[in-house]
DNA sequence: AGTATTACTTACTTTTGGGTAAGTGCTTGA
DNA sequence: TCAAGCACTTACCCAAAAGTAAGTAATACT
């Protein structure tokens, strides 16, 4: 048993930790749900979406998104300059496990906070 | 649409953000898993399964997963003090989602470190 | 000549998460 | 008398995450 579970302990091989990270960040989740309602949307109309995200941010969770070949950034050469961003397979794979997480999260909410207040600070 | 997408842009209000921000943290997903693989464990039990984490992130992390009572606590009044945490029935109602990502999570692990070999920094 | 548009970057600051090491309280056993 | 065991807490520190505000490049439109 101990065996199974020393895998979660490593940060740099175990592949729950790694991936958790990226998907456990501010935004990273956010977009890939964003993105999966519209099929594609260019920078501008992800920030006006969200809202609340900051440029900065939107830049550089779609870079790591990018790098993880979880989305796909497509440059028209044309100026003003027009990029356009869409998942991949591979996240399409992933969403319906969001999915599911969402739904999860959204069935338990209520209880939760409930939990939350009963617990105290 | 936009309705559709407005609900994740507000932190408080947001289930997905409220629940992800609680298992998204370094600890709470790694800590769920490993109860729910031995049924009950003591504090010490866990810090030593687990290994890399400190006293005081578990002691935090088991406070907050208590809070949103995905997990119980119990106390026995002896001395050297004993305590148990087992999941709660509604921890047990989120394992399967954690279980999904975690296997998509090892399925995928291989092609996204290679995807962020490529991508370079 | 000046403004708008788009997709960013850069510099700077603040906030948060998390690590380290030591301390606490109480009892049992050597 | 003193170390050991257990489940923590506390004080302090550091690095990473994230926010703010401004700047950039290139062209078209007025």
């Amino acid at each position: 048993m101990k065996n199974n579970l020393e895998i979660y302990a490593d940060v740099d091989n175990c592949p729950i930790r790694n991936v958790l990270d990226r998907i456990g960040d501010k935004w990273s989740m956010l977009v890939l749900l964003v993105l999966n309602e519209s099929d594609v949307l260019r920078f501008n109309e992800i920030h006006k979406v969200i809202g609340s995200i900051s440029q900065k941010m939107l830049s550089t969770t779609l870079k790591n998104l990018e790098a993880d070949g979880l989305i796909e950034r497509e440059v028209y050469p044309v100026i003003p300059p027009k990029v356009e961003y869409r998942l991949t397979a591979r996240a399409e794979s992933l969403i319906p496990h969001l999915l599911s997480l969402a739904e999860w999260a959204k069935d338990n909410f209520i209880p939760i906070k409930q939990s939350r207040e009963r617990f105290g600070s």
